[in-house]
DNA sequence: GCCCGTTATGTACGCTCGTACACATGACTT
DNA sequence: AAGTCATGTGTACGAGCGTACATAACGGGC
């Protein structure tokens, strides 16, 4: 691809050997490669994430993947992993941050918002896990975990069944402003959940 | 594949000419292809849907594939809109056939509880369109087209906000359930329903 | 300063894929 | 009955893929 490239073919010939990339002392690869992975599964979806392309946006060797993952299903059972951990976290916190009902209320009216505005990758990444998720055992088990988990930080503020319905209604909001055109405002945002709250 | 497959190389050398599978005399083998598209999708996911296995599906030999159609994206595209307008209809019929509010909402909940108990394969077919649509204009324009057929059905009982945050509920339970080890129950959908019409 | 094993790299292999295309066939016109 | 041409079929080709693996480079324990 980039570089040089011209290989000198036969290992064995007179050639002053070959010239290799310098070999890079680089720890905290494995963990840049699973961003890197997060990044192209957002923008080429999962069906074009490939060892190579995850490589290139990474900019290691082809065969540090395979040096780092056994196969292509690893990196993306980790990578989901990590998006699945990082979406969780923010909605624990700022729902542990609430101090009663109201403000519960609008911490999800915020967090909706806010994940519609701020990071459309974000959600193509977490309609992708749905999809992978359908065929996968592993990552169905990352999609059940951050369900539970998403259910839990509810629950600190409405009953259990209100809970899950609530949790119902933000994925709805959120994937079909991300699927609309013409998505919701704050503003309705807010009416929605109040409307259901109320 | 399957069959005798015995080929024998050379069309020029004395062999008695090739043998062909029998041509086969197939109006209406367009609509069948793509039919068996939407099954390899629901199956295989829109990853792992290629020429060779729609064909397989149908039936028919790889060839033929080429001869129908233009390029792969036009099957995906002609069967996500197959698709969409099969469920968008039923959701029409359904709603049309309420004859008020209450019935109206009756009818969503049965409409999601069938959804959940009946045909999983749909379901599976609607995230993957999602997924797909991300990436695909043609495909975006019919989820859109879809999404604002179901709320103008939703529209003949309830004001236009209603209608917009009712179908983000039904979304969101639907997928929900669908991705859940633990789907919601019909009694526990209508209550979730209407409690958001209460 | 020297070894050593972990880390890193380039390349080859076998496979499947989308697509192109030359050729066969038979329904329909005349 | 013959001829035509849309329809139907088999196969080849180049590209890209996951993965394996032989080899190189170097940090760190002696």
């Amino acid at each position: 691809m980039s570089g040089p490239a011209g290989r000198d073919g036969e290992r064995s010939v007179s050639g002053p050997a070959v010239r290799r990339r310098a070999r890079r002392h680089d720890p905290g690869r494995r963990d840049r490669l699973i961003d890197a992975a997060l990044a192209v599964i957002a923008e080429r979806g999962v069906a074009g994430t490939t060892h190579r392309e995850i490589a290139r946006a990474a900019d290691v060797p082809l065969g540090s993947m395979t040096y780092h993952f056994s196969s292509l299903e690893e990196v993306l059972a980790e990578a989901f992993t990590r998006h699945a951990d990082a979406v969780a976290r923010v909605f624990d916190e700022r729902l542990s941050a609430a101090r009663d009902r109201d403000e519960a209320a609008e911490a999800v009216v915020t967090l909706v918002s806010d994940s519609l505005l701020g990071s459309p990758a974000d959600l193509v990444l977490s309609v992708e896990l749905y999809v992978a998720a359908a065929r996968n055992p592993a990552l169905r088990a990352v999609t059940q975990a951050w369900m539970a988990r998403s259910r839990r930080a509810l629950e600190r503020h409405f009953d259990p069944t209100t809970a899950r319905e609530l949790d119902a209604l933000i994925e709805g909001l959120v994937l079909h402003s991300a699927l609309s055109t013409d998505p919701m405002t704050p503003e309705q945002i807010r009416h929605a959940v109040l409307r259901y709250l109320r």
